[in-house]
RNA sequence: GCCGAGGUGGUGAAAUUGGCAAACACGCCGGACUCAAAAUCCGGUGCCCUUAAAAGCUUGAGGGUUCAAGUCCCUCCCUCGGCACCA
């Protein structure tokens, strides 16, 4: 017998899979389609990681598995290249972020062929490719042309020594990550994209898609949409009002004071009506460094400034209200200015802290909590019934909001609206390695979209790849490639140096798989119009808030302007589920600098390519996060070669029965599991078979040979194909139908029945499937065990389950 | 802090969704084979008491619902992911 060696039996079917491109997807074919994606990998210098060999393992299984089932399945990768590490390896190394991104997306390649996975690599793309990149610029140049782009003033963090921005990731307690100095705020102009315009079909057409439940809930979290209504409050003395949104309109009888956001624009426009603005401008000062989680940390102390010499008016009440300046109020949420009472917390504490007037007008159902709220020793911020409130009183407070608002609008003091948490989104990088931005200035026309006929605008090669001294990106050096002529008037213009985020290239790529090679459009329409939707999306639950929402709007934009076909609908993803992170032994996150990293190449090469597939598969549950413990690959490594060992060793002519029973169990499990994400249990059930198969007398015949054998290849493909060359088979196993099971087969005539009395567990009895309750009854009546417990007792109660438990209640 | 996920043997975990807690695998213990070791094969392995059997206990902590709770409800503790310029 042949010793089973993993790395002549891999190398030799990798080659004959990609030899015959059975891998490859046919656009336009009769065939059904099935999309399967897994989120491109950042080809960070470390290689592959542990964590990708997973979820690519786990997509990849369910597409050979679908190949089996008749689908037309595309299966592609590609490289997210754009980014911050590679641009800080570059720095630092004085290479040029081609050369590393070109080096390691090689690695990344190799490694991926090394195990298996069944991409269509026709179809590879890159990022950092301009002719992938000039659809990302075309998609700019769109969302620029339909009002989605615009400029505006945002604080970035900015470090005074190495004059550069920061990301947030590279401020480490408030300090640069680099030099540990203290990083200030610092205005720019970037340019922003107005997701907040679809807000509310991000959210509405969730309804539509198979997204894991958790995830559905975290993205509409994140765009945070509450229904309530727009405040006036008039300033006294001024033509000016101060406009509040609030989702809690029951309680503005109560309101006696206004806050406003340190950064808000009320402060600017009336400093000279304010008596103390050099407090006030200190307090803004200040505020700008503490992170907004900060800001709104419950547990933090309260701080505030009054705005003295400003007062407003109750638009309920026509009470006046002096108006005060917190950092728990955020600019860019609503309208940046809340109303006050001593129905909120903070509110309360505040009112407390710095001995402002409450008032009280809802009060709870609770007598001994009312008195204390009353008497102001508590605060309750749950809804209740209205008093103090004039005609409202007695209302219950979601019964009262409607009204108080129709009431105040008649008025023209307020209006119904929507607010939403999401922010509009910040699209500059004052960074080298990105897309560059196709716009251009013009002093005299104002910001224009290059021609597309020009697109695209390649990154230029430039010596430094450090941000300028003044912060720009350092395209900004190259005055050749800034000065350009303005489209319009022909006039001296500049172009803009910033590039786009990471994101960009991320927005979009699923449709670029289609047709990779295009230089006309994104995608050709009619293909687009066969594959899309993706109808299996999986990635990092990391990306659930940011890329899935970002690609999501874009999505939905390029179908708004028809760059993809109508009929495909609005939503780029049909499913989306989730896998957990894989950790360094012990539980901690692996990294570089812990040395806790796994190279998968090492895996593969002192195992085998099957045997790391089958041990991501089978380590824990896909969706959770699990330590990786390579003391545990040696059991995939005993089960692969078991398998090899009994394939060639125990072939019967015939299965027996019971054997056969086990086969057909199996293959109703991983049919199963595999659609469920429970590849662990999958690959137990495999194991539990094999287990079976070599205690059985006879062994298994070529035709149970050959089921198992199906099921086993979308995990370990190329063991699979062996065995199935060995057998004489001509086509490829990877090529074959997926089995069925038949039920018959499954059914048992005898099922263990559970005794229990009083819910303890006392016996258990065999017993015919399907046993009636008498019966059973009559059965366990006749167990000494039974008898002995139950002894001259009476039984109250009988509960039967059929075919599992009989429980006799004394 | 806010939102989301999770907590079960020495370890990774399983449990048909309210019906035998610990399948499968690692590790450990014992045995076979061997001059020996590795590999392989066979057996054992939640805890406690015990020669053994039987009983009892056990799913982060506490309480509740139920004939029956890892699973449902309430309170609390801990770990992880996201928090808008990491990808």
């Amino acid at each position: 017998m042949i010793k089973y060696n993993p790395k002549k039996i891999e190398q030799k079917w990798q080659d004959a899979w990609y030899k015959s491109s059975v891998f490859k997807a046919k656009n336009g074919s009769k065939k059904k389609k099935c999309y399967l994606l897994v989120e491109f990998p950042y080809p960070s210098g470390v290689g592959l990681h542990v964590g990708h060999c997973r979820s690519y393992t786990a997509l990849d299984v369910v597409a050979r598995k679908r190949r089996m089932q008749g689908f037309n399945v595309l299966y592609p990768m590609g490289w997210d290249a754009f980014g911050l590490p590679t641009e800080n390896y570059a720095i630092k190394k004085k290479v040029h972020p081609a050369v590393v991104t070109k080096k390691n997306t090689d690695t990344f390649r190799r490694q991926m062929k090394s195990l298996g996975w069944s991409f269509d690599w026709s179809r590879e793309i890159n990022t950092t490719d301009p002719k992938y990149y000039k659809w990302t610029q075309w998609i700019f140049i769109q969302l620029f042309n339909n009002g989605l782009a615009y400029k505006s003033k945002i604080d970035i963090n900015w470090c005074p020594k190495d004059k550069i921005g920061l990301a947030n990731e590279e401020v480490i307690d408030g300090k640069c990550e680099r030099c540990g100095t203290k990083v200030e705020k610092r205005e720019k102009e970037q340019w922003m994209i107005k997701i907040t315009k679809y807000a509310d079909r991000l959210i509405k057409d969730l309804d539509n898609v198979d997204y894991l439940e958790k995830i559905k809930t975290q993205q509409k979290d994140w765009i945070g949409e509450s229904h309530g209504a727009l405040i006036k409050f008039f300033v006294e003395g001024v033509e000016e009002h101060i406009d509040v949104f609030t989702t809690r309109v029951d309680t503005i009888f109560s309101v006696t004071f206004l806050i406003v956001a340190p950064g808000h624009n009320f402060i600017d426009k009336y400093k000279s009506r304010i008596e103390n603005i050099d407090e006030v401008l200190k307090y803004r000062e200040d505020a700008k460094n503490v992170s907004d989680m900060d800001r709104t940390n419950q547990d933090k102390e309260i701080t505030g400034v009054q705005l003295k010499g400003i007062v407003v008016r109750n638009p309920a009440t026509n009470e006046e209200m002096p108006v005060w300046t917190a950092d728990f109020v955020l600019e860019h949420y609503g309208t940046g200015a809340v109303f006050a009472d001593a129905h909120d917390k903070r509110d309360f504490k505040m009112a407390k802290k710095y001995g402002i007037p409450l008032r009280t007008s809802i009060k709870p159902d609770d007598e001994l909590l009312m008195q204390k709220v009353k008497n102001l020793e508590e605060c309750f911020e749950e809804e209740g019934t209205l008093y103090n409130s004039q005609q409202f009183d007695d209302l219950k407070s979601a019964e009262a909001r409607p009204k108080i608002i129709m009431w105040l609008a008649g008025k023209g003091l307020a209006q119904p609206k929507v607010s939403y948490k999401l922010r509009d989104w910040v699209f500059s990088r004052q960074h080298y390695w990105g897309e560059p931005i196709p716009m251009i200035f013009c002093k005299k026309c104002g910001w224009q979209a290059v021609a597309e006929k020009d697109l695209p605008i390649e990154l230029p090669n430039v010596k430094k790849y450090k941000p300028t001294d003044t912060g720009e990106s350092p395209l900004a050096l190259i005055d050749k490639w800034v000065n350009v002529k303005c489209e319009k008037c022909k006039g001296q213009a500049k172009r803009e140096t910033d590039t786009m985020p990471n994101w960009a290239g991320s927005n979009w790529y699923y449709l670029r798989y289609l047709d990779p090679k295009n230089n006309k459009e994104l995608a050709d329409g009619a293909i687009t119009k066969y594959w899309m939707p993706v109808d299996w999306y999986n990635g990092g639950m990391e990306h659930t808030t940011l890329h899935l929402l970002y690609s999501r709007f874009i999505f939905k934009f390029l179908w708004d302007i028809k760059a993809v076909p109508t009929i495909v609908g609005p939503e780029p993803y049909k499913k989306r589920t989730s896998h957990g992170m894989v950790l360094g032994e012990g539980g901690i996150k692996m990294s570089k600098s812990k040395g806790n990293v796994i190279n998968p190449d090492t895996i593969v090469k002192q195992w085998g390519a099957d045997t790391l597939r089958i041990y991501e598969m089978f380590m824990g549950p896909f969706e959770q996060m699990i330590p990786w413990d390579t003391k545990g690959v040696v059991g995939s490594r005993r089960f692969v070669e078991k398998i090899y060992n009994l394939a060639g060793k125990k072939v019967a002519v015939k299965t027996s029965e019971s054997l056969e029973k086990i086969l057909h169990k199996t293959i109703k499990k991983v049919s199963g599991d595999i659609e469920l994400m429970k590849f662990n249990t999958a690959v137990s059930s495999m194991m539990e078979f094999v287990n079976a198969w070599q205690v059985s007398e006879e062994g298994l015949d070529k035709k149970g040979l050959a089921d198992f054998l199906k099921i086993l290849s979308p995990f370990a493909p190329h063991l699979a194909e062996e065995i199935w060359s060995g057998m004489g088979f001509k086509e490829m196993c990877c090529e074959q139908k997926w089995p069925k099971y038949d039920e018959k087969l499954i059914e048992e005539e005898n099922v263990l029945l559970i005794v229990q009395v009083n819910g303890k567990v006392r016996d258990k009895i065999e017993a015919k499937a399907g046993i009636a309750q008498k019966d059973a009854e009559k059965l366990v009546l006749k167990s000494e065990k039974i008898k002995a417990l139950i002894g001259d007792k009476k039984s109250v109660k009988t509960i039967y389950v059929q075919n599992k438990l009989i429980n006799i209640v004394i």
